[in-house]
DNA sequence: CTTGACCGTACAGTCGACTGGAAGGTGTAA
DNA sequence: TTACACCTTCCAGTCGACTGTACGGTCAAG
């Protein structure tokens, strides 16, 4: 078996860049790795196993520093079984406050999109600055608005280049 | 009429700080305004105006640069609607897309739940270091674990203080 | 005439998750 | 030997939407 790899090996396996993977060691999401004698990093399926853990974490919305924190107490097994059933009922009722957040969030924009699209051919035209808007909508997802991001994709960061 | 107002009394009204206002200006949200002969902002209702239409775009979840478009576009008298129309489908795709991930994660979570408390009726409470986490990671609930940390609600952004 | 609230500009810093580039060392194939 | 891909560290820049800080001018009350 030849599991160790060098950094560029893991980055092919993986999808990360050599760049995310050096900056997650730094933030202490992966282990500092071993090193040949010429200062090459030198990683295992291990590593490329908690990388695969990451991304999944990451494309469900979480922080690299919520992720590292989990990892850390995955590491150190400390927690009781009673405290972690505590938290997970915790995230189950935050998940569900959030999904309704979102619900209701996306009954409002189905409505305007409606109501906007069977008007758009008789709104006067001079309506103040835009009609849609204006008669606009009073969001109730104001919690899941701050956290969840409905833009475009980002331009940086989906690139996954190495 | 009393409809002049400077940028404080302006920031009043509107719940935006003077830093926020002069912010806007710069990105051009905002118009130039009027000064005073020492060069004090001099706004009226329309700004005001502006803004409330602003908050209401950001409720909706547009950035600023969409929002400053949408204003560009009314002021050159061609109907903004049509562009906000695209732009709240892609909003809703958007908005689908996370909910479905969400959906599956939350059964994800109840299941693991499940399955932990299950797990603590048959141990002594203390017996198990975790087994919750090691099965939850190794075994099944790889993506649902990483929700224990649930993103909490983010320190800045909500402030609006003058 | 001073105090203090308010206003002005300009520039730096924040947050998260990277990415880019410089400057140099290593490893291998032609 | 030279070319070239790959590796190293370190520091700076990016994006959006602000906020903070420094330093100074304006204005009405006491």
């Amino acid at each position: 078996m030849q599991t160790k790899m060098k950094i560029g090996e893991l980055a092919k396996r993986t999808g990360f860049s050599t760049k995310t993977i050096r900056y997650y060691e730094l933030l202490g999401l992966l282990a500092e790795p071993e090193r040949t004698e010429s200062g090459y990093r030198l990683y295992t399926e291990k590593d490329a196993e908690r990388l695969a853990f990451i991304e999944k974490a990451k494309h469900l919305g979480f922080s690299l520093e919520e992720i590292r924190d989990i990892l850390t107490l995955n590491q150190q097994q400390q927690t009781p079984c009673v405290h972690v059933l505590a938290l997970i009922d915790q995230k189950l009722k935050r998940v569900d406050d959030v999904l309704r957040d979102l619900r209701s969030f996306r009954r409002e924009l189905a409505r305007l999109r409606t109501e906007s699209a069977e008007q758009l051919d008789r709104l006067p035209p001079d309506a103040a600055i835009c009609g849609i808007i204006e008669r606009g909508v009073h969001a109730k997802g104001e919690a899941a608005l701050a956290w969840l991001e409905f833009r475009q994709p980002s331009k940086h960061g989906r690139s996954k280049q190495n």
